[in-house]
DNA sequence: GGGATGATCCCA
DNA sequence: GGGATCATCCCG
């Protein structure tokens, strides 16, 4: 399965949050590898967009990737949950895509294991369930798609799978953002979050 | 140094 | 519906 290329990166968070649907997420550790399918995402705009982190071109030590190449990846801690994103846009625009969820590939046994206890369709249909079973932390900060140990591929084809839009989710407090249709997933897949 | 703040999760 | 729980940020 061919990997993702730089130039696939190269544009603005909303067209990557829909093209990123489908493709296949892969994270190799020493356990093993684990993966799967992007069936969720949700596009930050950057400095123009209230619910981004770099709302305003806000740049401090956490921001600081959204502003570089696109293709790195940002990940971020969210209570005690680590949450990944993929830096979208040329450098200097800080716009990201954030991966809600995906439907599990390679390494199930592994995943179950980061997981304990909770039934499969709950390993990865949220945020911070995905990183966790799919072994991406904060030390995954700063890498880029196209290297390991964190990469994406290409996965399902086109057309194979229909797309729908909402609003994002858990963005209460950022006025006229909060109604932006910029969420993006798989009609009918099981592990969409909530 | 300290207080406020979450792009969440889990249990009640 | 609300508490957990903590890195990060910003102000002083």
């Amino acid at each position: 399965m061919p990997l993702l290329e730089q130039s696939f990166y190269e544009k603005n968070a909303l067209e990557l949050a829909e093209s990123l649907l489908g493709k296949l997420i892969v994270k190799d550790t020493p356990e093993g590898r684990a993966s799967g399918i992007i069936v969720e995402t949700e596009a930050y705009m950057g400095a123009e967009d209230r619910a981004a982190h770099s709302y305003g071109n806000r740049r401090t030590r956490r921001t600081e990737i959204m502003f570089g190449k696109a293709g790195s990846v940002y990940t971020y801690q969210m209570h005690t949950h680590t949450l990944v994103n993929v830096v979208a846009a040329e450098v200097d625009t800080p716009q990201a895509v954030l991966i809600r969820a995906v439907e599990p590939v390679e390494g199930l046994h592994l995943m179950e294991k980061r997981r304990p206890g909770r039934k499969q369709v709950e390993w990865t249909n949220g945020p911070g369930k995905l990183t966790k079973a799919l072994g991406i932390a904060m030390s995954d900060y700063g890498s880029h798609y196209t290297v390991p140990p964190l990469q994406l591929f290409e996965g399902w084809e086109h057309g194979d799978f229909e797309i729908a839009t909402g609003p994002r989710i858990g963005i209460d407090n950022t006025g006229e953002a909060r109604h932006y249709p910029w969420r993006f997933f798989v009609k009918g897949n099981p592990y969409i979050s909530r």
